[in-house]
DNA sequence: GCTCATTATGACGATTCGTCAAAAATGACG
DNA sequence: CGTCATTTTTGACGAATCGTCATAATGAGC
C-alpha cells in the first residue's frame, strides 16, 4: 500500500543507490554541492531533501545510460525509485527540469576534471592540452550526458526548468568560462602567448572551446558514414587543438614540441584510473 | 466523415502546402530528390506518394519551427495534415523516422548552399571561407533543424529509422565529406596549402568541419551566461576558422589578407537574398 | 494524546505512441 | 458498366507518459 514498505521497491532503490556510475568522478560533485548548500545552513528536513535529490539524480543518470535520452521519463524514475509521483514532482517540476539537473551534475563533473587536469606539470600550452584531454575523457565516459548538456540549451527545455536550477546552470557555465579565460591569461603572463591586434582573450577562449566541443560532439555521434571513422579517435582531439593553438602562435609550436608525449603523460600521470573504465 | 472531405482540414493543409519556409533554398532539394527517384522510374501512384511525403515534411518543418523540437509529434502532424494516422505511419515508421526525414532535408539544403558558396570568385582559402559563411547562414536561418541533425545521430533515433532513410542519410553525409575533402585537395593543387608530415587531408578536413560545427552549435544554443554573448556573432565563425586555417598554414595567412572583406563580399555577392531573412 | 502545517500518495484526465481490423478506393478484366 | 481482387486509408484501440490535485500520512509543538 505505502510504497516505502514494499520490499521489492526497496531492493531496486538500494541497487540504484549503490550504483556509482554517475559520471561524478571521485565524489567531487557531491562534495561541491553539499558544501555550497551547507554553508547557507540546512535544517534536518532540508538536508534530507538534498540527499534524496542526490539519490534521484543518481537514478536518473543510470536510466539515461541504460535507456538513452528518449527513454528517460519521470514515470520510469518514479517506478524505479522508492517514492511516488508527487514526490518526484516536488523535486523536478518537469521532465525538462530533471534533464537540467542532470546537466548541472555533468558540468560540475567536467569542471572537477578540468581542475584536476590543471595540476599537470608543464608549460601553459601543455596544461591546456591536459584540460582538453579531460574533456574528451568525459565525453567518452558519459557520451549521453555529454550530449545532454547541449540539448538542455534548447529554448523548450530552458523554459520548463525551474529558475533556481537555471541560475545554478548559468553560474556553472560562468565558472567554466572564467576557468578557460584564466588558462589564456596564464599563457599571456608567462610569455608563451601574445595577443595580436584583432584577437581578444575572449575570442581565443571561445575558439578553443568551440574546437574541443565540436570535435567531441562529432566523435560521440559518429556513424558509419562519418569522416570521424577514417581517423584515430585517440588523437583526434589532440590533432585538432594542435592546429588551432599553432594558429594562435601559442609557444612552443607543435613543430617544436611533441605533444603526443604530453598527451600520453597526461593519460598516465593524471587520469590513469579513469581511462581504465573505457577499455 | 472521410477526412479529405472536411473543408477545414483542406484549408489547413493548403496553408501548409503554400508555406515555403522549409529551409530548402531555391527548391534545390526537391529537384534533387525528384531527380534521383525519377531516374529509377516512378509509376503514377509512386509519384503521388513522393509528392505527399514532400508535403508532409514541409508541414513537419513548420511544426518544428513553431513548436520546437519537443513539440513535434506525429499526432500533431496528423491533425494538421489532411490525412489520417495510418497514412502518416505509412510514410514515417516512427517519430524518429520523421525526424530523420527532416535531417535529410536539412543536409540536402546545406549541401546546396555549399555548392553555391563554391561559386565565389577568389583563392581556395577564400572559397572555403565562403562555404563556412553558408554553413553559418543555415544555422541562423534554421537553428532548430541545424541542431536536429545532431540529435538524429543518437543511437535511439537511428535504431528507429527505416533502413532506406538511414542509407540516404549516410549517402548525403558521404557527399558532404567528399565535398569538404575536395576543397582541401584544390588548395593543395593550387599550392596555397602544403601537407605537413603528420597531417592528412582527412585530418584537416575534419578539423575544419569540427570548428565550424562547434562554433555554430554553441552560438545557436547560446544562453545569457554564455561566452558567446561577449563576442560579435557576425564574425565569430570567421575569427575561429581564421585562427584554424592559419594553423594549417593555408595561404594567404590572415595577417596578409583581410578576410573580413572576403566575408562581406560573400554576403553581398552570393547570399544577398538570403541574409535579408534574418534581419 | 491532540492539533495543525507540511509532505507524500496515487487516481485522474489529457496527450502521444504505434497497431490493426474494417472500410474505401483503385484498377484489371469481362 | 459491373465484379472482384488488391492496395490504400481510416480511426478506434491499448499502452505509456505527462502533470495535477484531492486525500492520506507524517511529524513538530503543546
Amino acid at each position: 500500500m505505502v510504497k516505502q514498505h514494499e520490499l521489492s521497491q526497496h531492493m531496486i532503490s538500494e541497487q540504484a543507490a549503490s550504483d556509482t556510475s554517475c559520471g561524478c568522478p571521485h565524489g567531487g560533485l557531491k562534495g561541491l554541492l553539499d558544501k555550497s548548500l551547507a554553508r547557507i545552513g540546512l535544517s534536518k528536513s532540508e538536508q534530507k531533501k538534498v540527499d534524496r535529490e542526490e539519490e534521484l539524480v543518481d537514478l536518473a543518470v543510470s536510466i539515461l545510460n541504460e535507456e538513452g535520452f528518449a527513454g528517460l521519463s519521470l514515470e520510469k524514475l518514479t517506478a524505479q525509485s522508492r517514492y511516488s509521483k508527487g514526490t518526484i514532482y516536488n523535486h523536478f517540476s518537469s521532465k525538462e527540469d530533471c534533464l537540467s539537473a542532470l546537466c548541472i551534475r555533468a558540468v560540475s563533473s567536467i569542471l572537477t576534471l578540468f581542475k584536476r587536469a590543471l595540476q599537470f606539470e608543464g608549460s601553459s600550452r601543455e596544461k591546456a592540452v591536459a584540460v582538453h584531454y579531460s574533456y574528451q575523457l568525459y565525453a567518452r565516459l558519459q557520451p549521453t550526458l555529454f550530449m545532454a548538456v547541449l540539448s538542455s540549451k534548447a529554448p523548450g527545455v530552458r523554459e520548463k526548468t525551474s529558475t533556481e536550477r537555471t541560475q545554478l546552470m548559468d553560474a556553472l557555465e560562468l565558472e567554466i568560462n572564467t576557468f578557460s579565460d584564466q588558462m589564456f591569461r596564464d599563457a599571456i603572463d608567462d610569455g608563451s602567448l601574445v595577443l595580436s591586434e584583432h584577437l581578444s582573450i575572449e575570442t581565443l577562449s571561445f575558439s578553443n572551446w568551440a574546437m574541443s566541443f565540436g570535435t567531441n560532439a562529432l566523435a560521440t555521434s559518429a556513424t558509419e558514414a562519418k569522416a570521424v571513422n577514417r581517423l584515430d579517435p585517440n588523437t583526434l582531439l589532440l590533432q585538432n587543438i594542435s592546429i588551432l593553438m599553432d594558429g594562435m602562435n601559442w609557444q612552443p609550436l607543435s613543430k617544436d614540441w611533441d605533444y603526443r608525449k604530453t598527451w600520453q603523460r597526461v593519460e598516465k600521470e593524471i587520469f590513469a584510473d579513469d581511462i581504465q573504465l573505457i577499455e
